[in-house]
DNA sequence: CCCCAGGGACATT
DNA sequence: AATGTCCATGGG
C-alpha cells in the first residue's frame, strides 16, 4: 500500500464505478421543505441525525426525527430547552435512548457554546456522545468540512478490497491522503461506499458474483479461485 | 429463536 | 493498543 499514484489511481476508479452503479446519494438526507416552513436551520438535522443514527439503521432514525417534528422542533434550540423525559420518548425509536438523549444535550450545549465557529476535530472528540465517525459526520455533513468518514462498512470494504486491517485513523488518512480534499466527493464518496456494503459487501457471505467492483477486488478474486 | 443496524463510553488486560 | 460489555428499538 506503499504507493501513493496506485492508491489516488484505484480509489478514483472505485469511486467513478460506484457512481455509475449507484448513481448520487446525495448524503446527508434532509428535509428541507420543514426547516423552510418552521425557520428552523437544516444543520441542526444533520447534527441530530448524526447522533441518532450511531449503530441504528437510518429506518429507526427516520422515526425519531419524525417524533421531533411532530411533538416538538427538529432544532438543538428545542433539544437544549426541551426537559430530558420529553426528548426521551421522541428518541426512544432509534434506540439507546437513555445515552442518546444526554448525548443530544450535551453536543447542543457544545454547539451553542462555539456561537457560529467551526470546531476543530479534537474539540469535537472531547463532547460526550461524539466519538471519531460521528466528529467526522458532523464536520463532513453539517460543516462542510473535507474531513473523511470511516464506518464498520468502510473496513469491512478496505479488508475485502484491498486486503488489509486498518483501524479507524488509518483508514482515514488512508482516503484523504490518496484524494483531495474535495467536500462533495467526500460526502458522495463515503455513502457509496455503505451503499455498496450493504448491497453487496455485506457482513455474511458477501454477493461478490454481481458485486460491481469485482473485477478489482482482491477478496473477490480470492473466492472466485476457491470456486465459492 | 437468531442476527443486524449509517457507534461510543467505559473497564479490563 | 486491543478487546469485551453495555446500551435498545425495530426489521429480516
Amino acid at each position: 500500500m506503499g504507493d501513493r499514484n496506485f492508491q489516488s489511481g484505484i480509489l478514483r476508479l472505485v469511486y467513478l464505478s460506484l457512481l455509475k452503479h449507484f448513481g448520487y446519494q446525495n448524503w446527508w438526507p434532509v428535509d428541507w421543505e420543514y426547516h423552510k416552513r418552521k425557520g428552523t436551520n437544516p444543520f441542526d438535522e444533520v447534527v441530530i441525525g448524526a447522533i441518532l443514527t450511531q449503530n441504528t439503521s437510518w429506518k429507526n432514525v427516520e422515526k425519531s426525527l419524525k417524533e421531533f417534528k411532530r411533538k416538538g422542533k427538529l432544532s438543538l434550540k428545542f433539544v437544549k430547552e426541551a426537559p430530558y423525559e420529553v426528548l426521551q420518548e421522541l428518541v426512544k425509536p432509534a434506540g439507546f435512548y437513555r445515552q442518546k438523549t444526554l448525548y443530544l444535550k450535551e453536543v447542543a450545549d457544545f454547539i451553542f457554546s462555539l456561537k457560529g465557529r467551526i470546531p476543530k476535530r479534537e474539540e469535537l472528540l472531547k463532547v460526550r456522545g461524539i466519538g471519531r465517525e460521528t466528529a467526522d459526520v458532523i464536520l463532513l455533513y453539517a460543516y462542510n468540512q473535507p474531513s473523511f468518514v470511516i464506518d464498520r462498512y468502510t473496513l469491512r470494504w478496505l479488508q475485502r478490497f484491498f486486503g488489509f486491517s486498518a483501524d479507524y485513523e488509518g483508514a482515514k488518512r488512508f482516503f484523504e491522503n490518496s484524494l483531495r480534499p474535495n467536500v462533495p466527493v467526500y460526502k458522495e464518496f463515503h455513502a457509496l461506499i455503505d451503499e455498496l456494503a450493504k448491497r453487496y459487501c455485506t457482513k455474511g457471505k458477501p454477493k461478490c458474483e454481481i458485486c460491481p467492483l469485482k473485477g478489482s477486488c482482491k477478496e473477490g478474486n480470492l473466492r472466485k479461485e476457491r470456486g465459492g
